[in-house]
DNA sequence: CTGTTAGCGCATTCAA
DNA sequence: TTGAATGCGCTAACAG
C-alpha cells in the first residue's frame, strides 16, 4: 500500500478515503526539538540524565505535536508488557458467571493496579489453552482451574514464562494458591451428619472440556471428596455409602442451579440436605425452595463453599465453608510480581473456616 | 551486562546466579532449517505460501528447538495487538464489586472470544485516566462511567484510537452504548408514586473522583433524575418537592449497601419506599430489612434498576427496569471491532423494560 | 513460489 | 551531559 505523506502530517492511503493521522514517532520530536532521539527517550524514561533545560524544551515540544512514547515498540525493547494474564480454561462469559471468579479477580486487579500493572482475562483460543500460552503478550499468569492437564506446564516452561496456578494442586511442581479443601470439605460434612442427614445431594460445579483427552476434573473437587469421606468414615459409614449419595453437576450460573435445584426438590424421594461446592449454587437451592414453599432449613439444610460477600443477601444465612476469593487472588498475584522480578516463591496455602449459622436443622425422620 | 553464551543456548549473565533459556528466535529456526526467515513466518501466518514440503519441514524443527513467534514482536510489526481494553473509571478491586459490571464484562468477552481477541482491564494509573489511555497496549477501548471528562475523548483522539462508550452520552460527538435512562427511570417512578408513596429514598451510586476539577457525575444519573421529575410533574407535584425526598449514595458493595440500608431503616422517620440505581444495593435493603423485621413489600416498597440474574435470588421478587447489560457490553464490542476495522459506526439505544413484580406496595398511611 | 531487504519505534551501550 | 549506532524479533513489500 502507498503511502503518500503530506507536509501537514497526515497520510493519504491509496485505495482508501480514509484519511489518518499519521503516527508521530521519538524521530520526528528529535528533530523538531533539535535533540537526538536518545533525548527524547531520556526525558520519558529517566529525566535526571538530561539537563532541566532540555527536559523542558523536549516535553514542551512533545506536547505541542501531540507525542508521547508508542507502547508496543517500548515493550519489544525493554522485554517488559507491563500486564500479567489470568487463564481461564473456559470462554470468559462463562467463567464469569461464577460469582467467586469476581472475588478472584478483584484481588487480582488490587496488587495490579497497586504495581501499575494491566491485567488481561485470557481464554483459550480456538479452544485450545495453549495456544493462547503461547501468544499472550503478558509478563507472567495466573491460571484458574487447569490441573492435570501437564501440557499446559510445559507450554509455560517453553515460553519461560512466570506462572501461579489458584485452586490446583499443592505438592506440584508449580506453585499454587489455595486453601486446604479437604478438611473444610470434612468439617462441612460433619455438620450435615452432625445433624442426622442421610439424603444428601452434592452440587458440584460442572467439569471443564478442554482440550484434553480425558475430561479434567479438578483437584479441588477430588480433595473435597477425599474429605467429604473423611467424615463419612468419622461417622462410622462405609466410604462407599457415598455411592447411595446423589451427585450432580451444574453449570456457573444462577439460572442453572436454579433449574436443576427446581427439577430435584420437587422429585418424590428428595434429599434433606444440599451440601453446595458454591455459593451460586445455593442461591439456587434457596430460590426454587422458596418457590415449592420447602422451608430452609426445617425442611431443607443447605450448606455450602464459598461464603462470598454478596451471599450474605441469602435468608436464613448460609452454613458455609468462608473461602478467601479475594486474598487467594491477592496472594497469586503478589507472588507472580515477585516471580517476574526473578525471586524464588513457594506454595501458599491460605487459611478458610468454617461459619456454622442458620441454614441447617435436624434431618426430619 | 554481559552475556556469555554458552553452547548449549543458555545464558549466564553476569552478576547473577541465573541460568535462564535463551529465546529461541526465527532466525534460529531459519538457519537449522535452511530457509529464510520469511519462509518461516509465512509457515505460521501463511501456509499457502510456502510448498508443503518446507511447511512440514519447518514447522518439525520448530517443534524441535521450541520455537514460537514473540508475540511482542509480531505485534511491532503488525501493529496489531489483538487486545482491547475496558477502561474503568476506578480500581478494578471496586469495580467488581458490582455484578452488574460483571455482566457487561460477560458480554464483551463473548464478541472477544468469538474474535480471538484477548481483554485488558484498565483503570487510571496513579489516579489519571488519561496516562492509561496514552499507554495500553490495545486495538480499541470501551468504557465505563466516563461522560463529561472531554480531556479524556481528546486523549483517544491524539492516540487515534477508537473508542465505545457504555452508560455515557448518547447525543455526543463519540459512539455510545446505552438505554434510555430517563424514560425508565420514569416509568419505576411511576409505580411508587400510583402506590401513594411520599417518603422515598433515592440510593445513588457514589459518584466517581478521578482527577477532575470538579467531581464527575455521570450523565446516566442526570438523565434518571429528569425522568424522575417526568413522573412527579404527571403525579401533580411540584418538580422541586424532590428536594424533599432524600437522596443518598452507597458504594457498589454489597456490604457498603448494606451498612448504608440498616442506617437509614432504624431511623425515626425512615422511608416507606426505596428507588435503588443497581440491585446491588436492593441486596442490601433486603437484607437489612429482614433482619429489622421489615416486610418487604408491606412495610417498605423496593425498587430498582439493573435486574441481573443473580438478583432473581431476592424474595419477594424485585420490581425493577430491567437492563440488558450483557447485551450492551455485547452491542459495544461489536461495534468496536467494526470501528478497528475502519468502518463508521453509530450509536445505540438498547432496549430496557420495566418487570414489574411483587417488591412493591401500596403505602402505609 | 521463494528469498532478500528494509523497516516497525523504541531503549540502550558506548564513545564523544 | 549528549548523540550515533545497534538490536529487539518479526512482517511484508518487493524482486528474483
Amino acid at each position: 500500500m502507498l503511502n503518500i505523506t503530506l507536509v501537514n502530517g497526515f497520510t493519504l492511503k491509496k485505495n482508501e478515503i480514509i484519511i489518518e493521522k499519521m503516527k508521530v514517532t521519538i524521530k520526528d520530536l528529535a528533530e523538531k526539538a533539535g535533540v537526538s532521539k536518545t533525548a527524547v527517550s531520556f526525558a520519558f524514561n529517566n529525566p535526571k540524565r538530561i539537563s532541566e533545560e532540555t527536559y523542558k524544551k523536549i516535553m514542551k515540544i512533545a506536547k505541542e505535536i501531540g507525542y508521547s512514547p508508542d507502547p508496543v515498540a517500548r515493550i519489544l525493547a525493554t522485554k517488559q508488557t507491563g500486564t500479567i494474564g489470568v487463564l481461564f480454561p473456559q470462554a470468559v462469559s462463562e467463567v464469569l458467571q461464577n460469582p467467586y471468579i469476581s472475588d478472584l479477580i478483584r484481588g487480582i486487579g488490587t496488587v495490579c493496579d497497586k504495581e501499575g500493572l494491566a491485567l488481561t482475562l485470557l481464554s483459550p483460543m480456538k479452544g485450545i489453552l495453549n495456544n493462547t500460552i503461547q501468544n499472550a503478550a503478558v509478563d507472567g499468569m495466573i491460571i484458574l482451574g487447569v490441573d492435570k492437564d501437564s501440557s499446559v506446564h510445559s507450554a509455560f516452561k517453553m515460553r519461560n514464562m512466570p506462572y501461579v496456578a489458584i485452586d490446583a494442586k499443592c505438592n506440584a511442581e508449580y506453585i499454587n494458591v489455595g486453601i486446604d479443601d479437604r478438611s473444610m470439605a470434612e468439617s462441612l460434612m460433619d455438620v450435615l451428619l452432625d445433624n442426622g442427614h442421610e439424603k444428601i445431594l452434592f452440587c458440584a460445579l460442572k467439569p471443564i472440556a478442554l482440550d484434553l483427552a480425558e475430561p479434567d476434573q479438578s483437584t479441588t473437587i477430588d480433595e473435597r471428596q477425599k474429605g467429604i469421606q473423611d467424615s463419612m468414615r468419622k461417622h462410622n459409614l462405609k466410604e462407599n455409602t457415598l455411592d447411595s449419595y446423589t451427585f450432580i453437576e451444574s453449570e456457573t450460573s444462577f439460572e442453572s442451579s436454579y433449574r436443576i435445584a427446581k427439577q430435584i426438590l420437587q422429585s418424590e424421594d428428595r434429599p434433606t440436605a444440599i451440601y453446595c461446592m458454591g455459593d451460586i449454587q445455593a442461591f439456587g437451592f434457596y430460590k426454587a425452595a422458596a418457590e415449592l414453599d420447602i422451608n430452609i432449613p426445617e425442611d431443607l439444610s443447605v450448606v455450602s463453599f464459598d461464603d462470598l460477600p454478596v451471599s450474605g443477601i441469602l435468608y436464613p444465612e448460609l452454613t458455609a465453608i468462608h473461602q478467601p476469593g479475594y486474598e487467594k487472588g491477592v496472594a497469586a498475584t503478589e507472588i507472580l510480581v515477585k516471580r517476574i522480578a526473578g525471586e524464588d516463591c513457594k506454595s501458599v496455602r491460605l487459611n478458610a473456616n468454617i461459619v456454622k449459622r442458620s441454614s441447617v436443622a435436624p434431618a426430619k425422620k
